[in-house]
DNA sequence: ATTTAGCACTCCCGGACCAAGAGTGCTAAC
DNA sequence: GTTAGCACTCTTGGTCCGGGAGTGCTAAAT
């Protein structure tokens, strides 16, 4: 809190916030004046609005404009000012994911949940799965998918499922899939794919059974192709949301950055990435957020946990002018429901 | 062929059409004249154009505008005027889908397809697979996840694979879940998900094993979520491309109904559902496809096979000005790569 | 010593107006 | 049948202007 950030200046500053988060549009000494009931004149106003461009919380697009929060004014916002609103029983029963089909998958269920905020929030949602290769393994499976090919099925401790395939296996019999699953499960619980291959792979070198060749293979490429696909998943719902807001509606440049970006997977990673290791929730305000090209966007995420570790991240991207009263809780809200879905799987 | 579309009409049409599609602009007689090479006066082309406006070829956004081709004029363009640009080698080489890593999901398989042909083509690019639920399985598998948890895998004739989780199966043992496997895989293949159910149901009428109630609860979970899914994955790639085209960039409502579009499921589904039957390129200029609020884009696709059965379709979707004599030998390309990748698999 | 009223000033925005340019349709000549 | 010529239409971009919103400053009021 700077110096003279007496108490009405900051009730100054809240009314500013709050007027251009709804209307998007600079905000003048009279409209604050009328909001704060007339207790003080626009005058008043104009000269606590001059202290405050001063001190960095607002700027002026141009004289005789009214006034915008600037980023350091929406952060001051949020940490000192911000009232969250309860979610509304309504927006609750929006969100009911355990409506969903039984038996649903991970991913399915996770991007349920991406969808419904979004529409809530009328924002951008964005959900980013963690790293195949760090997760921990719950179980993996070999299963004859052909004549010639083997799927291998990995089973995560999030309940995430991946597989890949594995060509050219004629001759195996089904006995001998079985006797490698049941090794496989034996040493791979809480392990991750690649620890798995290293642990199989020394373990190999003393007995040398028939099926080394096919377990062998199975892991490499699983452990490959998992280290390969580098990122985990990413999801993208409500993409049209961004074209509601007024700032993003005219300029299409900035339109195509932000799509462009929607469709880099890294970028969204960068984006989410430090909200997944934490369940707090994370704001970042326009140039706060650590990709350039979306200097101009708020981030609001959160981590979801499956049991004890963080499989990934949620969150809404929108204008820095969001209503953060209303989208902090819905984000928080999304990503506790998430957590405890999974804690029951 | 209309009655006066004589050659040199046609000639004049496609010159229109062309000049069209690499400039956005209407067109006026003076500019075809030159294309020509001064063959004829702008004055004659005048009349001509005037007669395709009659036969409802052509339109002028106003009075003293040039001239726009219509739909009409599209469709005629492509039935009888297109000359297919062989593909460059450039393009073909960026098209190498063999490059993935071995043992990629189909999925993955097929949304990589769907990038490169977006990035290409400079249009939005669009993926259907067909529903599961119709699709003919090559091997269902039951595998434990957890301990009171079994998944449900089901690789399809295509190479698909679709899982479900099945909870509260505590009791049954590695051993039973192997008799499962052994038994479904039996029955299995060939039929669709849905039939499967039913004749297991029959069968189960008969003898009553002790695993029966998995079984039953397998199929019964496995079947539902995927009629409940209902329609089949959907991808869509390069949305930003369609920022990239003029008619698109300035209209902000219009750009929304494109990418809400693109967020339904089913909408996309009814765009292309037509191409999955047939292997050859299907254009849909304009108010020809299906789509209502898609009323003002074009819709290239072909669908690919897996084997004998159609199991998807891969499209592009941008302004009706697109440029035909690239982007369908591009779309076809595309579409036979994945047949062909998928058939030696 | 604040607060406020008053006032001059600045800047944006929308409408009116105009000139240039592009393109047409028609007519009359080739 | 083709084309040159010409009058006409319509868009586009630029300029100009007036109204409105909002400010900063100053001087009066509390």
């Amino acid at each position: 809190m700077g110096p003279g950030m007496d108490d009405r200046a900051t009730q100054v500053l809240r009314y500013i916030v709050e007027d251009y988060i709804s209307t998007a549009e600079p905000v003048g000494s009279r409209t604050i004046s009328k909001k704060m009931g007339q207790a003080l004149s626009p005058a008043t106003i104009r000269n606590i609005m001059a202290d405050l461009e001063e001190m960095g919380f607002l700027v002026q697009p141009h004289t005789s404009a009214g006034r915008v929060p600037t980023g350091i004014g929406f952060r001051y916002y949020i940490d000192h000012l911000l009232l969250r609103r309860s979610l509304a029983r309504g927006e609750v029963d929006q969100l009911n994911l355990a409506a969903l089909e039984e038996g649903t998958p991970a991913d399915e269920l996770v991007r349920q949940a991406s969808r419904l905020l979004a529409n809530l929030a009328c924002q951008a949602s964005v959900v980013i799965l963690s790293r195949p290769d760090q997760q921990k393994l719950r179980s993996v499976n070999l299963m004859r998918a052909a004549t010639d090919k083997i799927l291998l099925v990995a089973v995560m401790q999030g309940g995430h499922v991946q597989h890949r395939l594995i060509d050219g296996e004629p001759d195996i019999t089904g006995d001998e899939i079985e006797k490698i699953n049941a090794y496989l499960n034996d040493l791979a619980e809480g392990l991750t794919l690649p620890q798995l291959r290293v642990r199989i792979l020394s373990e190999l070198r003393k007995e040398k059974a028939r099926y080394d060749r096919v377990m062998h293979r199975a892991l490499t490429v699983g452990a490959r192709a998992l280290a390969d696909s580098g990122l985990g998943e990413v999801f993208v719902e409500g993409r049209a949301n961004i074209l509601d807001q007024p700032e993003f509606a005219e300029d299409v440049q900035r339109l195509k950055r932000i799509l462009r970006a929607f469709e880099e997977k890294s970028v969204i990673f960068r984006l989410l990435d430090r909200a997944m290791s934490s369940q707090a929730i994370q704001v970042s305000i326009g140039s706060e957020n650590p990709v350039e090209d979306l200097g101009d966007v708020s981030v609001v995420a959160s981590g979801y946990l499956q049991g004890p570790s963080a499989v990934g991240s949620i969150g809404l991207i929108g204008p820095v002018r969001m209503d953060y009263s209303r989208v902090i809780p819905l984000v928080e809200y999304t990503a506790n429901l998430l957590t405890t879905m999974f804690g029951q799987r």
